[in-house]
DNA sequence: CCTTTATATTCTTTTTATAGAATATAGTTG
DNA sequence: CAACTATATTCTATAAAAAGAATATAAAGG
């Protein structure tokens, strides 16, 4: 049960919603996403720790910056079931649609300087 | 976007998560399920009413009662998809597997009472 | 080793969820 | 229609989530 309630909990905030969706098409640092979301750094590290936390995404530190890309859904059903139907799920979302559209344009040499 | 946080955020309490696994072995009015769950009528109305607006579970009036039955899942993909999975995930938990072993003892008639 | 930079953590405030007590509503029965 | 009962709603208190400012950490490069 604590487990389902993490995976589900997770997905509930539209944030990190977006976050799944945009790592869907590249992995990511930090500075990126908070470049597409538009809210402060020490949220966007939050969101990923309770996403991570979750099984959803993982990370791998590459110097200075961080990685995060999608979780391949091994720790639970709940995570794989989940990223498995976000892959077709909420991309016709225009709030979505709109960041992805963005989305080859982000480049962290050029927009990373917290 | 809007809907499917409605759904993910509907099924991330354990208490509702309950509801909806006691829901499909039978379908009940609120003081059985409050006698399940053993918490106070308004806390399960509140539940009630946040899974059926959801789209998870649905209500008809029999008299003084209402009886709660799991919706079809037709009011989004996001409620069919969680529905289809719950029919199996869960069931093997613990508090819910103990909270089903006593749902075929509970009889409105020798309960209802608030 | 000092500075810079990317990320994480802590602290504080604001918002949102959850719970139960009290009350309202709506059927049912005498 | 008065009393009763099942459910819903309101009100209030408490707990949990989310946000950003400030600060800490850790890797890189001079």
């Amino acid at each position: 049960m604590k487990e389902f309630i993490k995976v589900t909990k997770a997905i509930s905030d539209p944030n990190r919603v977006k976050i799944v969706k945009m790592l869907q098409h590249k992995r990511m640092c930090v500075c990126e996403i908070k470049a597409l979301l538009q809210i402060a750094q020490p949220s966007v590290s939050k969101h990923l720790k309770i996403l991570e936390n979750a099984g959803l995404v993982g990370s791998e530190k590459d110097g200075l910056w961080v990685n995060y890309h999608l979780a391949d859904g091994s720790s639970s059903p709940y995570a794989a079931s989940l990223l498995g139907n976000l892959r077709h799920w909420l991309s016709d979302d225009p709030e979505i649609a709109r960041m992805i559209v963005k989305l080859p344009a982000i480049h962290r040499e050029d927009i990373c300087k917290v």
